[in-house]
DNA sequence: TCAAGCATTGCAAAGGTTTGCAAATTAATG
DNA sequence: CATTAATTTGCAAACCTTTGCAATGCTTGA
């Protein structure tokens, strides 16, 4: 049997179950114990589901947002966060987008004390107030999901502000599509916070890899920086290229 | 069975009846006390739930946020805002400005879920969050203090919107002076909402009565009401009424 | 109010399971 | 056939679960 099959097989039971364990799974497949051990962790590596003690469950997306959704990939969030929070100098403005990625950017850059930051995020907003001379929340619609304000309104103001540095993140990375995120409203502020930033800087972690959101990302303005915490297959990184971007590897 | 099961087992147990007991757990998940036991441990040191002798409960969010302030004659402001909850329909809109009052208004609404609500304060933002059919945050500079958006350009935005029901806080009310703030950004923004609501309450629990704080509110339009939860002295029962005030008190 | 009786807790030791690694074996590929 | 990749096996360490016991907290009835 093909690691391929047994990929789709674990992934399977577990959209059906929301768990399953390393044990059943042995027998199902008819292979040994550390080769499931090892599927899982390649899977979990994915960020397709979540290895637990014997086994793996479903990651949940949709929990108590920010805290569990942080968890996902923690360890590169934190890397690419600490590589961005080293390139903004104290006294910098900047716009900062929502999400998770973002959150951990704004907790890097606690020990920052006279920013300047605009952010449509509440859990953003909360982390860095201290971290700032002058704290603007971006009003308009609240998106309760995701508990940060996203829509016309809220684009509108990004437009009257120019800041220094612009961090925003991505929903999806590939090569076909590039950059894509998952609603009309989410790429359209985004966009405008990319307009409106001298430097600019999108995060993608691992686990976006290869993702395609519903609605594409207008290309970034030239030189925009695509910031990840593992290097992508050569196609994409050759579209960056191809599309007038940069980009970086946080190590 | 894998512990992450039976955390789920447990946390839906909760989600559904509010309580589990240790007891009937070792029955349902066919484990021993103790490994019960230290799952439920395990739960209330991620804060997803709350150990309880002979078992768990459901967290009462209602006891963390706000702190301290929300502890200042707790009392007083949840009677203030049932009495305010109950005279606001749902499918209402609705200004809710900043504060521990304001909060607990937020808090008393938890039985709606069609209301379009705009406030300035993220904790008020959060709490109402789930009972909004809209939820609009009002952007602009925040005060780290208070967690809450205040300055022109909140100002501003207010006055873009009209709603049914206005609902502020005072800073301190007294018969000199009547109605009072502590920050000039503070008055003009309520002043704002004031104007641009239909029905108007005004809230002033007992801890502000004779406090005089350093900006003097304008006088609310004509008919806008003054909640409180205790009678205070007839002289600022009767500055209310000469100034085409109502009042309430709200047993 | 107090004390007895019962239930729950927290701990520690013992017994089981799972993990992670590395070496050995097997399968696939040119 | 040689070489590489994938899988299995064995083992020690880490971790989880059970069990028994002493201490503690709750309840009830005098």
């Amino acid at each position: 049997m093909l690691a391929s099959e047994r990929h789709a097989i674990i992934l399977e039971q577990i959209q059906r179950d929301n768990t399953v364990s390393t044990r059943s799974l042995t027998a199902r497949l008819g292979v040994s114990r550390e080769t499931v051990r090892q599927d899982i962790e390649y899977l979990a590596e994915q960020v397709k589901l979540q290895q637990v003690r014997g086994g793996a469950t479903r990651i949940r997306t949709q929990e108590i947002p920010m805290e569990s959704r942080a968890q996902i990939n923690a360890d590169g969030k934190n890397r690419i966060a600490r590589a961005l929070a080293a390139q903004i100098p104290d006294g910098s403005s900047l716009f900062l987008d929502n999400g998770s990625s973002t959150f951990a950017v704004a907790q890097a850059l606690h020990q920052h004390s006279d920013l300047i930051v605009y952010t449509n995020d509440f859990a953003v907003a909360q982390k860095i107030a201290r971290s700032c001379r002058e704290l603007v929340m971006l009003g308009g619609k609240v998106d309760a999901q995701e508990m940060a304000t996203i829509g016309i309104e809220t684009t509108e103001q990004i437009s009257q502000y120019h800041v220094d540095f612009t961090v925003i993140s991505a929903g999806g990375l590939s090569a076909r599509t590039m950059l894509t995120d998952f609603s009309k409203e989410a790429v359209s502020f985004r966009q405008q916070m990319l307009l409106n930033g001298t430097t600019r800087f999108v995060i993608a972690d691992h686990a976006k890899f290869g993702v395609v959101g519903q609605v594409a990302m207008p290309t970034p303005p030239k030189g925009t920086c695509i910031v990840m915490d593992q290097r992508p297959d050569p196609e994409v990184l050759n579209a960056i290229t191809q599309n007038d971007l940069t980009y970086q590897i946080a190590g």
